[in-house]
DNA sequence: CTGAAAGCGCTTACAG
DNA sequence: CTGAAAGCGCTTACAG
């Protein structure tokens, strides 16, 4: 293989300077189409592409956004990961992948910092403010994707999980439910919070309260515990809402498989996120839908206006629907 | 917040030149003890960290890897994203990820080359072989990941597939089936032709041909589509091997809740990943386990070594085993 | 061990 | 419109 072709081969070869190379491949700039076809063709001949890496040296702009992401094994993850990086490949941005679970915080901040990100997408849902703080400090835009912290300053891509918690609690009214409970998820995320306070404000204004409570916290293992110890008994729930669809799945499982009750006959179901599994036939569960396409385009938005120094106000909370299925359905 | 703290401003507060702080930061470089201190105490004032970027223009390595992925709704790949991503950060690199399906092959290796990337992990099923020859061309180390082309110089990661194949044959057949069937996945696809090949040459080894097949192409909506054509008629197949979980999942759920079937007592039924919906309950599918952990650290070691400049060999194949569970178990 | 100098590949005012 | 020159932030022989 030939050494790496640079600007200057590229000039020689079309007897130009190395700023007339630059300048067509820079959109905007001043070049006579003269030049630039000759340039180009040059260009194509030895197969030069400008490097992104030096070009980001002089213009201060990597191109690269970092993103954190970890829970790919919850489905809406590797969803959102996929329809992110398409969005920000379309708008000519790349992302930089950070497995939060691969290590601590800080040592995620610096390395994402030392890559020039332009700007920063966080996805994962534990120690999110540490590594948030750390990043604004260092002057870089960074974007919550489905998590708020409250802090000053932040930006938080966020569904209307409140409304999205009473509308669960309604539907469950509605079906007469009497014993209602609740499977909750990581008890420090804002999800959670704001799921639950949607929930169970909206039975208390029609006079019920939690009949039972156990904490999944968003992991599978700890939400088939949650329901071997909800369903155990006799006087279980006629109605669970579980705090995400990744947990209802296996709140089901142990609930029809292990206790063999019927859902919804003996207890009816609901998840929230509305993931692909949901509307499978196997489980066929009713689910608040997230909007992942809105999500990930105001999450896109936010950050490259934020990226371009545009004033950018805290965008509002993305809307969600109820998607009723048969794991909550009487006829 | 400050203009960025560069080299030089951390040698100007430690009292030493631009060189000695490069050294500090540059493993085995030769510093005394006394000069690192210093800067090291000047760094961390200041909060500096070595521009990742700049460095990578004089050393010609980003330590950024390319990877390219797609169907990330085939529970398979985000589970391999992230134990690549985590194993690749573990050695110092991180990964910039392209969508295989936001753009063509073209373009995406155009832009991964303009991100001078050190190496390439190619997991996308389509169109893989144009990009790989284009990506090789320039000299960048390639590796597949679970798929193979043939083509010369060629680093494939991959199961044995036809092992695989094999297995769920001989499965089906000390079972006692008698009517054997395929739902194929993408035929374009080496994975796919592999564990075709294993299963039909150890049914005909026993005597038998496939009593039916269809293809499913890898994706959902074809895969119920080739599970109505199959099990619509009365004299449907007793055993079907599905060429991965992600379609079987389809395929049970259509001919349980559409066609009114049971499984296994009417038709076994067997996938191909083991991914962890295999093991639900609701599921409850065999499947033939490819081992995701040797896959990654086989890549992961292929692809840099190679960057490392070592002799690299075509790596064996991953060996696979069988998970047989409810699916298809007849007591 | 340490510093001055050159240079990685590019872009951008500055003149012309 | 175009070119010469400076410079982005860093590393690496080269002397000392």
């Amino acid at each position: 293989m030939p050494g790496k072709i640079t600007s200057l081969d590229v000039a020689e070869k079309a007897g130009v300077s190395r700023s007339a190379v630059s300048r067509v491949f820079t959109p905007g700039a001043s070049v006579s189409d003269k030049t630039a076809t000759k340039v180009r063709r040059a260009a194509d001949e030895l197969g030069y592409r400008p490097n992104v890496l030096a070009r980001s040296l002089l213009t201060g702009k990597s191109r690269i956004i970092g993103l954190v992401v970890a829970y790919l094994d919850n489905h809406f993850y590797p969803e959102a990961l996929e329809k992110l990086s398409t969005a920000l490949q379309a708008r000519g941005y790349h992302v930089l992948v950070f497995m939060g679970s691969a290590a601590d915080p800080e040592t995620i901040a610096d390395e994402m910092l030392d890559y020039q990100v332009d700007g920063l997408i966080l996805a994962s849902v534990e120690m999110t403010s540490d590594l948030a703080d750390r990043c604004r400090a260092t002057g870089v835009p960074v974007v919550l994707f489905n998590r708020r912290e409250e802090r000053p300053g932040e930006l938080a891509i966020v569904s209307d999980n409140y409304a999205g918690g009473r509308m669960i609690a309604q539907h469950f009214l509605d079906a007469g439910a009497k014993r209602i409970g609740h499977i909750a998820g990581l008890e420090s995320a804002s999800t959670q919070n704001d799921r639950e306070a949607g929930f169970t404000d909206c039975l208390n204004e029609f006079g019920q309260t939690l009949y039972a409570r156990q904490v999944g916290a968003y992991d599978p293992v700890r939400a088939e515990e949650a329901a071997r110890a909800m369903f155990s008994g006799a006087d279980y729930p006629d109605a669970v809402f579980v705090a995400n669809d990744y947990m209802a799945i296996k709140v089901m499982d142990v609930v029809r498989s292990e206790i063999g009750l019927r859902v919804p006959g003996d207890v009816m179901i609901a998840g929230f996120d509305d993931v692909p599994i949901a509307s499978w036939k196997s489980y066929d569960l009713t689910s608040v839908r997230q909007n992942a396409d809105a999500m990930v385009a105001e999450t896109v938005e936010t950050l490259i206006a934020k990226i371009d120094g545009k004033p950018v106000e805290q965008p509002a909370l993305i809307p969600v629907s109820l998607s009723i299925r048969g794991s909550s359905r009487r006829d």
